[in-house]
DNA sequence: ATGAAAGCGCTAACAT
DNA sequence: ATGTTAGCGCTTTCAT
């Protein structure tokens, strides 16, 4: 028995022939006879035989992995886009890699540094929230590794192999309000936080064009940034519900589950009924709004198919592909999840 | 400019040296002159040149990432394992290449093989939920790769380069016992799932051994076997509620806090108080069991100690390192956290 | 203090 | 249908 891994050389020198007729025998080219691949296969199994990836990243330039870049995984997005990518890359045949950058930029870059060495054969990332320059990125583009920027993505950062696949957060958000609206609310509050990402700045757009589409003026005052927390939601409820009783809104849209939760729970606290008295909706879906009580109205980002799109978003940027220019962006459309915490009449979990 | 990215040679080149000179000096080796050491690094910069990591890992037969297999990264335990992970892995030098079997031993062996393929210093793996078969780690062991098994882990898969770090589940279920009969409780119900992992199992024993050593003898029809969901709880307690009232239990100890959650509300729903009439505790700390109401008593697993102990025990088992015998097991000690759902006086909250 | 040369395992252009 | 050759980028002995 072999300590190192049988190469193909091993198998070349045991059946007699040279290593280029192996290589091509394991990949099935048409021009080995067909007696030669079943013994090369027979003898490969044998010796357990695998290919070495690295040797033949390096002799191609190109490996058959993916990689991924998060921000994080906790929570239920990214975990939910991460599978969504895993099953249509693995269907595609490819493997996947997967690196957070913990929201930091100095750590988003050296993922892509550590994926570009790995010779990836594309690269798809949501953006750390802090990612103001792009330099990290040039390299990919400049070496035509195809990149999709999914959900958190950058304007102004285009490329023959660039895309993006994006939620349309200004709908998600619109919806949410028309919701409301139908409710009977009439001053909905919107918790928020601070715009770099465009995705909260959409979502607050969606709010003020929503209530203006029906004649309502939008309270500056009732839109409230505060930390993207249980805690933060908290406060900002606590805030809401000091004021004079004209002032306080009779409807909440969080751009944030968590945050929904905390104002939730204090808005209870006090003693206002909800959704009788406040009318509650969050955003993204998160597996705990089906938990709480009442459980919380919320927007479902359509994780999965963001992931699987971002996938075949990035097949058609890679040189096999036939297709010359650049896809267009993917944007997809939420889906409002209406539950407890803001149906006025009936028991909600209906969809 | 160049298309593809600066190599050595390059480097070599321009500098009129031999490549041999240019990877000591970028290694920083002892008998390269200050000089050139300078001038190499300067260039390396202008040309803004990355060591290719594939070529590093041909030659020398092993690279510094890691390699991480979990069955999943939902919820909240993986990830915060893999967090611990990260953060210990970085601060070794290391680059963490994160895969996920979904539960499935077919897919669990083929991210071996992507793993072993790359060349990774080491792999941390939490097993399937279905795995009965290790012979895909056979490989691993025989090229002497460390291995650590975490959380999820094997009797019987010895070896000079294979360590295990667990959580004491045992202990973990103990503990929430004599809680819940401090509390006052006299006939706990135990909501489990198939024994294949050790894990549930020994979480069982603790229950059974905790309600003997307080003279209670356990009444074999208050271990529930149900599927591991929220559905699955509120089934469970369904069950347990149509018997005779004699039969009820006034305490609860669920080995998954999902299925805590469901027979949680399935019990307030049919009128019961949580705590008073049924305290509830579940098991894993998941983020959610602070949003529940009541918030729901829990055991925490250590995560995040969890993913920096395995790195650790997996560097003393690197070809480095001067440690000899292979690191003894490690097992960490479970934390109970109690919240409103068991704490008959007082109001929770406090650990 | 530096260079020459070999080779890790694989693939692909160019023979035959 | 198979072999020969060269080389991807790097490290490492062995020279000088």
């Amino acid at each position: 028995m072999l300590h190192r891994r049988a190469s193909i050389t091993d198998l070349a020198k045991a059946l007699g022939l040279s290593a280029s007729t192996i290589s091509r025998a394991l990949a099935d080219h048409h021009d080995v006879s067909e007696a030669t691949k079943v013994r090369v296969r027979q003898l490969a199994k044998e010796l357990n035989y695998h290919p070495n990836p690295l040797a033949a990243g390096l002799r191609r330039g190109r490996s058959n992995t993916l990689g991924v870049l998060v921000p994080h995984i906790t929570g239920y997005f990214f975990p939910q886009v991460i599978h969504g990518i895993a099953t249509e890359a693995s269907a595609a045949g490819f493997n996947v890699m997967i690196c957070q950058s913990n929201e930091d930029v100095q750590q988003e870059k050296q993922a892509i540094e550590l994926m570009m060495g790995a010779q990836v054969a594309g690269i798809l990332v949501s953006l750390a929230n802090t990612t103001q320059d792009f330099s990290h990125f040039e390299d990919v583009r400049q070496q035509n590794v195809p990149l999709v920027f999914f959900d958190r993505t950058v304007e102004g950062f285009k490329g023959q192999n660039v895309s993006t696949v994006t939620l349309n957060d200004y709908l998600g958000a619109y919806q949410v309000i028309e919701h409301l609206l139908a409710q009977g609310c009439r001053r909905i509050a919107h918790l928020t936080g601070p715009f770099n990402l465009s995705i909260l700045k959409n979502r607050h757009q969606g709010y003020l064009d929503a209530l203006a589409a029906h004649g309502l003026a939008p309270d500056p005052r009732l839109t409230i940034f505060c930390e993207q927390t249980q805690a933060g939601g908290a406060t900002a409820m606590r805030q809401l519900l000091r004021r004079p009783a004209a002032q306080r809104p009779d409807g909440l849209f969080s751009s944030n589950d968590l945050v929904a939760v905390g104002a939730l729970q204090i808005a209870k606290k006090q003693g206002l009924r909800v959704p009788q008295d406040l009318a509650v909706a969050g955003f993204s879906n998160e597996v705990f709004t089906a938990l709480t009580e009442p459980s919380l109205t919320s927007v479902d980002q359509r994780c999965e198919q963001m992931g699987q799109t971002a996938v075949q978003l990035l097949q058609k940027m890679l040189p096999t592909s036939k297709s010359k220019n650049p896809p267009r962006p993917i944007v997809l459309k939420p889906k409002l999840i209406v539950r407890e915490s803001s149906l006025h009449d009936g028991q909600g979990g209906k969809e």
